[in-house]
DNA sequence: GAGGATAATAAAATCGTTTTTGCTTGGAGC
DNA sequence: GCTCCAAGCAAAAACGATTTTATTATCCTC
């Protein structure tokens, strides 16, 4: 007898996979003492189960969770859908989420948005249709249209760092975007800092809005002179507009960057001109990166609790699942100032 | 008549999906017809599909991929692989083969092995519980033992940059980091660089290697004088090794980081001693970071193709996928010097 | 010892879809 | 006008699991 199955690429679909009843047969048992065995949801006798376990490994059955999840109606699957996978903030929420998914027995499955609200619902409307548990997601814009399609799905789901204009009704977990750049804009107060430029990307964003807003606060109070400037998103031209205004205004302390793109065009409009970051110009960062601790002094940052933040999604999506029903409410989570400037002489 | 499900939480399960019956039913066609009408598998008439395309807006159906895929056997999913998501590069692979696979109409599940064997084959058999119509996996060392499991079940696989020790039978996709290497080295010598050092991980690791050897060979052969340092692969402990360098070697002029880690490292130990990076000692950098365009000089880099990475691997994978039972083969793609550094004057 | 409750397993139904098989109709061929 | 074939759709089986229902054996109780 040849066996044709050996060789890698040997031949076509010579694989016939193991399923339930090939086990049942091994064991002389029923298919459904089999999975009761195996998932534990009824009693069978400890003989019987260690003869199913013997005939599972020998066979090196795997249950297919895909057929296992249709039958039982519990879905094994939550939906995560983020701006995008290449920013390192995002792409650690995901991995805490999954981490926390599969401890639960669940997978995740990851959808980008890529900024674009239309792709961000194609993705939901795509992910839906893998029927999620539930759905963790950053919405690329304050309307999250989306969220109709999954209510008329019945998928619950919980919305994650950016919050929604109207966030009546949600399930949200975000920071506390303005008590975080309050504490930053005092601190800086507090270490000699009298004249400052808030970096923001754009004004439209609410979390940037509510950066800005603790910010400039802040200042105010304090008598800070303060002032705001809208960059955009691409750190050349954000190096090009911080640049300028260092000629214009010579006598900038400080600069308060507030996400890490705009922490980078900063840096770069500094570096550009000969300057060094932390000493002539302060620059203090909403979001902390690795590459923010090589420079001397090491860039300052507000640091923001990602496992917490991940930790506390999935636990709220878990209730949800698990048919919690009580009113929607708005997490807010503090940050963490990473003071490493010093104080100016 | 009350309307329990209105609100948001507000009953528990009041959700019937709606299936591909209740489409027939409202078409007045047989669920067969309708999800021939959907897939256009079988002919039917034009009038007919019409019909049911208009039940499937009224009603909002949407097909039950897992069931369906169930019964086709026709698997819709993709397993990936990685060590880790946090790091830009390997986010970035994720992200073009999922939009790969999703314009074929499948979905990546990912899994992170978080650099650990075992980690690792938990994973792809987590995955494989999933039946993958195939996986792409980034190994975290050169064993990767879960290429075993793979093959007995039958579900075709690429490995996508690190290279496994015995690479005959698999498909692999990497770069050619000899090349690469030698490229960046050669650059260094003519552009007057005379002493060197090659910044390494551990030599432990394939892709390593291949980029000291790559740089080595062309430093000897050119007659600069370079040294090898293992670093490792934390930050600052790296960056430590590569402070008491500068001091030992003050004739140095530049560094070769072979990964990001390790430029990381290096610039911090360059600018923690008040030292300039790209004057007064040049970092050639493998591996292409936004955060090395900061400085001034930008930090000269080797960048990876990473869409033709993925492009390359997802395309060998669906040939394999499609049934293609050809030879394995190792594919090597180029990649290109950004050279950002001024000459040494 | 008969009736009935209980426990452990087997058999059958089911999840939502696709595939296979079967039926009906209409038209072509002779 | 009859047979045969193909087209077009419906009915039923199947994918691989779980849940529901049925069956058997055992154990109590009176």
């Amino acid at each position: 007898m040849e066996n044709d199955a050996k060789g890698r690429f040997g031949t076509r679909k010579p694989i016939r996979r193991v399923t339930i009843r090939d086990v049942a047969e091994a064991a002389a048992v029923s298919p459904s003492t089999v999975s009761n065995a195996l998932t534990r949801r009824r009693y069978v006798a400890p003989e019987i189960i260690a003869r199913v376990i013997e005939a599972v490994d020998r066979l090196g059955y795997k249950r297919d969770l895909a057929a296992s999840s249709l039958r039982s109606a519990e879905s094994l699957v939550i939906g995560v859908v983020i701006p995008e996978l290449t920013n390192p903030f995002f792409a650690n929420i995901v991995e805490r989420i999954s981490a926390r998914a599969l401890s639960s027995g669940r997978r995740v499955i990851v959808g980008t948005s890529m900024g674009d609200p239309e792709t961000e619902a194609a993705e939901i409307a795509a992910i839906a249709a893998w029927r999620p548990a539930g759905v963790i997601a950053v919405p690329c814009d304050g309307a999250f249209a989306a969220a109709d399609r999954l209510d008329a799905d019945g998928i619950p789901f919980v919305i994650v760092d950016r919050v929604p204009d109207d966030e009546a009704g949600y399930d949200i977990v975000a920071v506390d975007n303005e008590g975080g750049a309050r504490d930053a804009a005092e601190r800086l107060f507090e270490d000699g800092y009298r004249h400052v430029a808030v970096l923001a990307s754009s004004l439209s964003l609410r979390n940037i809005r509510e950066r800005t807003e603790g910010a400039m606060t802040a200042f105010q109070t304090a008598g800070v002179e303060a002032v705001v400037l809208e960059a955009g998103f691409i750190v050349d031209e954000i190096a090009q507009i911080v640049g300028k205004l260092l000629v214009e205004r010579p006598q900038l302390q400080a600069i308060f960057a507030l996400n890490n793109r705009l922490t980078l065009g900063a840096l770069k409009a500094i570096l550009g001109r000969g300057l060094k970051p932390g000493i002539d110009v302060m620059v203090v960062s909403f979001d902390d990166y690795e590459w923010m601790r090589v420079f001397n002094p090491e860039v300052s940052a507000v640091q923001q609790p990602v496992k917490e933040i991940a930790d506390a999604a999935f636990d709220r999506l878990m209730k949800r699942i698990a048919g919690d029903d009580s009113p929607a409410a708005s997490i807010r989570l503090p940050v963490s100032l990473e003071w490493r400037g010093l104080p100016r002489s």
